[in-house]
DNA sequence: GCGATGATTCGGCGCAAGCCGAAGCGTAGG
DNA sequence: CCTACGCTTCGGCTTGCGCCGAATCATCGC
């Protein structure tokens, strides 16, 4: 057996609370200098370099110079799809003993590499089901007319929807459930940006819902927060 | 941030080369016994014995005991899912130096939790793209009439493709390339064993093609091993 | 230019964890 | 009942590796 030794390695590099906690930091896609991530993972500079270039080594993560500063991103959606299944993994094996404490990211929402996850976007999917816009059967999604029609009047570019009504999903690793994933869903979350009824936090991955975006999910979607 | 630990937890139970060698024995979703578990780590039995605990508390594996053995197996599929990811990134990063020894599991083909994978998955999948029966479209496939045609006569129950002609597909780490997964992946790796076109070595997850195999993947399938 | 700031490299410390041999426990089978 | 066998627990050894402080390099602003 050859390929035992390169997962283990890549698991390994995942597999230590300050790389993870990068890792993570990393996860919406977003690009960190070095330092803020040592921040993240609680460690100091040289270790947080260490960390970093053994995952550039590795092919977990990419970096760009920029000035004095040096930004780093997950390499790939793989990458993204990986600590994913981590997650998923995680959130539903009974280690939870003592930790009943809930994250407080959790309560609104957050984003998933580009698209939408946590109570906001799980919401969001199935307001979409409630209402018979989408059907979902073994991790795939599809629209139904009604269903293209409400993200038309969201102001969605739907002309690849009427082609092949087919999404993806994702299952999210804190409420246990299905939301949108891309291309459909990051659309979705670039439009939600854009009208501004979600704003993201800088500082992270949570997302918060603004006033007008209260008032527009309900509209559109029907969806009470 | 208190996820970061759970990931990292799970991730580096993975990230150790006698477990990782362990869980890749059990992907295809066998149940193993601790001691031939042993062996494919190369690891003493206490050793064995040792991570085999760790791993079944954490909620990667289940026991099942039958008489003075113990049958070990994967929690879950999101586990086999998460060896997949694993091997995915793994495939695809430059860590193969002096690694270009291929695997002779490979030649043929191999199952990748209860579905085709390897060289026989991906030619399958090709073969049917080639003749229109399938189309592939990020990540999500559609059986067009004609797929549906070939895969009756292959003698597959294709009801339930009629509603929702769409399937998974799964990126295999070896080949980089599309092969149909659950469910219908499945059912088509089922009915071929059925056929007694492929046999399932019983030491490893290789797959090999009968003589029936080739003449059958040709003339229903037009695939020319 | 010169200090300030971000990032990396180097060296040495200390702990966590993998490994095995020996011993203990339970089941199978004569 | 007693031996054989599969698996686990226990104790102790050793090594790998995560951590930091100090030093080095590069870039920015003045």
């Amino acid at each position: 057996m050859t390929q035992d030794l390169d997962i283990a390695r890549i698991a390994a590099l995942v597999g230590e609370p300050a790389r993870a906690a990068m890792l993570l930091a990393l996860d919406d896609g977003r690009a960190l200098p070095a330092g803020e991530l040592a921040a993240c993972a609680a460690v100091s500079a040289p270790t947080a370099s260490g960390h970093l270039g053994a995952m550039r080594d590795a092919g977990l993560l990419e970096v760009v110079q920029q000035g004095r500063h040096r930004y780093y991103r997950l390499a790939s959606a793989q990458v993204a799809a990986l600590l994913e299944s981590l997650m998923l993994v995680a959130a539903q094996n009974p280690a939870r003993v003592a930790t009943s404490r809930v994250d407080p990211l959790l309560q609104a929402g957050r984003t998933c590499y580009s698209h939408l996850a946590g109570r906001l976007g799980v919401a969001l999917c199935d307001a979409l089901i409630a209402r018979d816009g989408l059907c979902i059967d073994d991790d795939i999604a599809r629209f139904s007319p009604s269903g293209i029609h409400m993200l038309e009047d969201f102001g969605l570019d739907v002309h690849v929807l009427r082609r092949q009504p087919v999404s993806k999903t994702c299952i999210d690793w804190s409420e246990r459930r299905h939301h949108l994933s891309s291309p459909v869903g990051a659309a979705i979350y670039r439009r939600c940006l854009q009208l501004g009824w979600v704003r993201h936090h800088l500082d992270s991955r949570a997302v918060s819902i603004t006033k007008a975006g209260t008032k527009g999910f309900q509209s559109t979607f029907g969806l009470a927060m």
